[in-house]
DNA sequence: CGAAGCATTGACACAACTCAAGCTTTGTGG
DNA sequence: CCACAAAGCTTGAGTTGTGTCAATGCTTCG
């Protein structure tokens, strides 16, 4: 989708990136530090766990996986990126990167040097917040991720993720009802907390279903309300009493504040 | 532990806070608009998710957690705060609440209005990169909750939860092996993708080990090594064929770089 | 002292995993 | 450009870790 830009200003994603927010004269600033154009092909990395980390990435082509790795060498995969969103968020702690990150597929990235960031926040209160901004929605994806790994069930897991990226590759463009998917179904079970042959048999399941279309990463969305519908409701035993329970002490913590007490002293 | 302080400079938490990392001069202007001493008992809400958000939160004493809700009413908890923890991290994209947080016994909170924090920033260069290795320190925390809820055992996930009090509870000058857990068996499970019934089941068996000593929410670690040595291998088939291979790659990608190919152009 | 909430333990069920075999696509070297 | 090896995917059969349901026990607190 159009050739590369060698300028932010030119860029396709100047409005989701770090930039966002900047006017021209920062921008210009901003772009005058960002140095463009890594390239990677499919399964190389971009860094690994435990490297020093000295800046932060956006995808400008392409897609990436980033993990994380325990002592036993067990991965979970904790993101998916698509150009536009900023990589290595998690490492601006200790300066070295807690995550591995590796292309799905060829894969181009702008890098911006920490050094060069933290002088440009000096002077652009902007992109202070921007990035704050980033990190803070970077914990939300991450708490989504818990809640889907933690409460639902394999199917709802799947449609999620379809869902997930729908709405994404709507947000920069591409069309919402078909796209490909980059990963392996390997990929997407770890990424699920599930087994690839869950995967497997989870996306002929749709398909049987009419949900969707697939061919191999090929997934075209038939029925966009359903895999909704699906992500809400268990599909055995839809309103268990357990559910039940839950969703009525929700709707009334929103609506009665009984045990809301704040006291300054 | 301790009077409650009327200022940051007598604060036990100065190091780990926002506030780390200021000099004298600096905490002092930091001190200034810090609101201090907001209270609540057990249950009760610092806020809810949907609320508008206009402060972020260090805990001065007691503990919380703090909870996503999907739209059927399901809970998951993210995170469990400890003092000198900062709370609301995840509500600086929109500023509204992504969650719920909520005491787990009585607790007093130091609240920083969003509006000062700006203000600061602006003129304390410390005071952003602290908040910024905060909020990395807090995408890291979550990816390890993904890579427990997403590939450990029921066993390990509470030996991981464990030692992970153990630790937090030593960084903040309390015993490391004896410690009383504030929240619920329900909580612990919620938070760790189990049912509570088998928190309570793992409870008994690791105390049947000679593991620990429970007793309600005291617990004493009597083997912090065996719980380790239990977070990396599973009990039942330690080093199955899967894992091993695991192991072997993992190595493997640390000690030679052989995919490791990033181009400039 | 009784009620309500929280924790424990047991029996059973089932969602998802593992193992296994076969199929399809992709990448590569001759 | 073909052939064949390797990788990725699908589907089936059987197993199991953890959840659900249920009954009972133990605190706590009004």
């Amino acid at each position: 989708m159009g050739a590369l830009q060698r300028t932010c200003n030119g860029c396709n994603y100047k409005k989701i990136c770090l930039a966002s927010g900047l006017d021209d004269d920062e921008i210009a600033k901003f772009d005058r530090v960002m140095k463009r154009r890594l390239r990677l092909s499919r399964s190389n990395y971009l860094f690994r766990s435990g490297a020093p980390a000295d800046s932060i990435y956006t995808v400008r082509s392409g897609s990436l996986k980033s993990y994380v790795t325990d002592e036993e060498g067990r991965e979970q995969i904790t993101n998916f990126y698509l150009p536009g969103e900023i990589v290595g968020l998690d490492a601006l702690t200790s300066n070295i990167h807690p995550s591995t990150v590796q292309a799905l597929e060829s894969t181009t990235i702008c890098e911006m040097p920490l050094a060069s960031l933290n002088k440009l926040m000096d002077t652009i209160p902007t992109l202070r917040n921007q990035l704050i901004r980033l990190m803070s929605g970077a914990i939300r994806v991450e708490e989504d991720h818990s809640m889907l790994l933690g409460k639902k069930t394999a199917e709802q897991r799947l449609a999620s993720l379809l869902l997930n990226f729908a709405s994404r590759f709507h947000d920069r463009g591409y069309s919402s009802h078909e796209f490909n998917l980059s990963m392996s179904r390997n990929d997407m079970g770890n990424y699920l907390g599930l087994a690839m042959e869950t995967v497997s048999r989870l996306f002929s399941r749709f398909q049987d279903m009419g949900l969707i279309t697939v061919n191999r990463k090929l997934v075209h969305i038939n029925d966009l309300d359903a895999l909704h519908v699906m992500v809400l409701e268990s599909s055995p035993d839809a309103l268990g009493k357990g559910q039940k329970e839950a969703k009525q002490e929700y709707t009334q913590s929103v609506s009665q504040n009984s045990k809301e007490t704040v006291l300054y002293h």
